[in-house]
DNA sequence: GATGAATGAGTCTTCATTCAT
DNA sequence: TATGAATGAAGACTCATTCAT
C-alpha cells in the first residue's frame, strides 16, 4: 500500500525531485499546512494545529510527511507550481502591443499572485530562506526566474517593435516587478496597522505603476 | 583564615572569571542578538547562543532584559531609531536640484540602511510582524512613515520648482521605494542561492533605478 | 519491506516502551503526586519525580494537567472531595445517644482522615494556604464547613435529648475538633523526632480526648 | 573582623548549637526574613527581597549567613528562644489556685504567643518540618517541651492540692493546648477566607475553652 | 565590610516525533 | 491506514550563590 504513495522526503534514491502527489489526502494536509505556515511562520506552526484543521489525527501528518521540514517544503512545492503554470499559460499567448500586454501583465499578476495566498508563500520563502536554501534555491528556480523571462519576453517584444525605447532588460524586470512583489509581501505584514489613509488601493496602486512604467519608456519623440 | 593561605602564584597572570560590565553589556547583547535574530529568525534563535556570542552567560541576559520578547524589541528599537535619525539628518537640509537630490536620497539610502544590518531587521520585521503586532506598528510609525516623509519631501519640491511633472506624490514614494526595499529584503535571501550572471550590483541597481525614475518624470517639452 | 526482515525474536517477551492508560493515567498521576506534595510540600516536589514515580515521562503529565499548579488542586480536588463524602455517609445516618455517636464520630474521623494521607493533604492545604487562596478557600468550603455541620448537628441532638447540658454549638465544634486535627497535622512532623515515651498512641489519644469532652458535657444532677 | 561574629553555619567545629548573635545588622537581616518566610514559606521567599526589606543588598546576606537554609535555621533560634523564654518567666511564677493560673496560662499564651508572630514562626516550622528535620528537633526540645512542663506542672499543682480531679496530666497537656495552637495556626491560613459569622473572637474562644477544661476537671462532688 | 553584576545548575513547559492500539 | 497517548530532547526562565569591584 504505502508503496503506491510517494513520500515527499528528499532522500538521496528518488529520482524525481519535485514531485505531484496523486492522492487527496495529502492535499488537505498541505492546505491546513499552508494557512498555518503563512498567517505565523514555520516555527510558530504547531502540527497539532495543522492536524486538526485538517480534521486528522496528528500521527496520520506522518504517514504522508517524514517531518515538519518535509511539510514545509511539500507545502511550498505542491501549491507553488500548479499556480505558477497556470499563471504563465495566461500570460503567454497574448500578441497585442506590449503596453497593453503589460498592463494585461500586472493586472494579472496581482490577480492571480499578489493578491492571493501565493503572495503569503513568498513571503514565507523570503522569511524563511535562511533556514531552507533548498527551498529558496528551488523557489528562485521555478518561480521567480520563469516570472523574469515572461516579463523579459514581454519587454524584449516592445522594445523590437519600437513600442519601447531601448532599455536595459534585465533592470527593468527588477524594477517593474518590485512595486508589485513588495505590494504583496508589505501588506501582509502591515496593512492592518497601518491609517487607513495611508493605504493605496491595489487597482489604483498598479494604475499608477503602469503610468511611471510607460511613461519611463516612452521612445523619443 | 585566609591570611594564612598563601594565594595561587599566579594571581596577576589568571584572567578573573568574568569582569562587571554594566555599562556595556546591554550594547553588547543587542550585537549579539542582531546578528542571530537577522540570521535565523526570532524563533530559531537560541539565548544561550546569545549569551554566548556576547561572552556571558544566559542567566547575565535576564539582568537586561525581561524575556526574549523583550530582548527582541529592545533590539529593534536601539538599532533602529538612532541609524533612522542619522540617516534623516543626513538628508533633510539639501538644497541642490530635486534629481540630485533624489539621487542622493538613493544612494545614502542603500549605503546606510539598505546595505547594512538594518535591513536585515527590516526583513525580520516583515517576517515576524504576524506574532509581533506591537513591533510592526512601532516600525511602521518610527521608520517607514518618517521615511516616506522624507521622500515625500523631496518629490513635493521637485515639483513646485517645476523639476518634476505634476505627479501623484504618495503612489511615487512607495514605487520609488519598492526597488530598493525589495533588493534589501530580497538579497538577504536570495543573493548566495541565484546564479551570479543573474545579480546587479547595488550600484548599478541604483543607477537604473534613478535613470527609469527621472524619466518618467521629465516635464514635458 | 518489513515483511523480509525477520522479527527480532523476543518479540513475545519483550516489554512494550510503553502502554496506553488512558483511564488510568490521571489516577496513577494523583497519586504520585499526592505521595510527594505531601511529603515535601508544592514547591520541594520536582515534576520529574512525579512522573517517575507514576511511571511514566514528564511530558505525559502534561497531557493530564495544565501546569504544576493545575496538578496540585487537581491532587486536592480527587482525593479529598470522595473521602469527605464517604466519610459524611458512615455518620450521617446513626441514632445512638449522642454520647456514642461522638465517639463513634472521633473514632471514624480518626479512622478515615486523621490516620489517612488525607490528613497530609490537611496539612499541605494549611502550609500552602498563603500562596494558593483558591485551594484554601475551596478546603474551607467543600471539607471545614461540612465537617463542621456534622458536629454540630451531633451536638445539638445531644442538646435536645437532654444528654449534653446547654453549651455553645460553635465553639464545642472548634474546641471538640482541634485535638484531632492538630495530632493529624502535628504528627506528621514530629512523631519521628519526639521520644517515644513523649508519644500518645492515637486509640488512647481519641480515649482520652471523648473523656475530657464527656466529662465536661455532663448535665448537672 | 569576621572572627568576631560567629557564623550561623552548624559546622561540626564550631561548639555552641544555637549562639546568640550579638550584633544587630544581623537582627535586621532576620527580622526581615523572618516576614517573608512566614508569610510565604520557605521555598517561595527570595533572598533578593529579604535584602531589600532590609535595606542591604544580596551579596550582604552572605556575609552572615552560608546559605538560606542557614537564614533559614537562624530565624528560627534568634526569634524563637528569646520570645519563649520571656513568656516562660511570665508564666512559670504563679502561686495562685490553678484554676486561676490556668486561665492566666491561656490568656498569656495567647497573648504573647498565639497572637504573634511566633505562631506564624509555628505554622512555619510545621510546614517545613519534612525539609528540616533539624529544625523541628530544635523547635520540639526548646519549644513544645519546655511549654508542655509548664502546663504538666500547673496542671500537677491543681490535683496534688485537689483543685482538679485526678486525671492523665500528659494527655490533658496535649489535648489543652491543642485548641489554641490549633487556632494560632489555622486562623493564618484561613481567617481571612472564612465568612466573618462563623469567626470566633480570640477572648471569646478562650473563654469558652477554659469553660470546657474547668467543667471537665471538677473534683466529684 | 558592602555591593550588585555575573553565574549556572535546576525546573517547568512545549512540541515534533514515535508507536501501541 | 488511522489514531492519539506517550515520549524526551530542547529551550526559556529563575534564583541561590559567587566574586570582581
Amino acid at each position: 500500500m504505502a508503496a503506491g504513495l510517494p513520500r515527499t522526503s528528499d532522500s538521496a534514491t528518488r529520482a524525481p525531485r519535485w514531485e505531484r502527489r496523486k492522492e487527496s489526502r495529502p492535499a488537505e494536509l498541505i492546505a491546513a499546512a499552508l494557512d498555518l505556515f503563512v498567517e505565523r511562520g514555520f516555527a510558530a506552526t504547531r502540527l497539532d494545529e495543522v492536524a486538526a484543521r485538517a480534521g486528522v489525527s496528528k500521527g496520520t501528518l506522518y504517514l504522508y510527511f517524514d517531518s515538519k521540514e518535509d511539510l514545509f517544503k511539500a507545502v511550498i512545492r505542491e501549491t507553488i507550481v500548479p499556480l505558477i503554470s497556470d499563471f504563465q499559460r495566461s500570460i503567454e499567448g497574448a500578441q497585442d502591443p506590449a503596453p497593453q500586454v503589460l498592463a494585461q501583465f500586472f493586472r494579472l499578476w496581482w490577480e492571480r499572485f499578489g493578491s492571493t495566498r501565493l503572495a503569503g508563500i513568498a513571503k514565507l520563502i523570503v522569511s524563511e530562506a535562511g533556514n531552507f536554501p533548498e527551498i529558496a534555491r528551488f523557489f528562485q528556480q521555478e518561480v521567480v526566474a520563469p516570472n523574469d523571462a515572461l516579463l523579459a519576453g514581454v519587454i524584449q517584444r516592445g522594445i523590437d517593435r519600437g513600442e519601447f525605447r531601448a532599455l536595459d532588460v534585465r533592470a527593468a524586470c527588477h524594477l517593474w516587478m518590485a512595486p508589485l512583489v513588495l505590494k504583496a509581501i508589505w501588506s501582509r505584514s502591515f496593512d492592518t496597522l497601518c491609517p487607513p489613509e495611508d493605504r493605496i488601493e491595489p487597482a489604483q496602486f498598479i494604475a499608477a505603476h503602469l503610468e511611471f512604467v510607460l511613461s519611463s519608456t516612452r521612445t523619443a519623440g
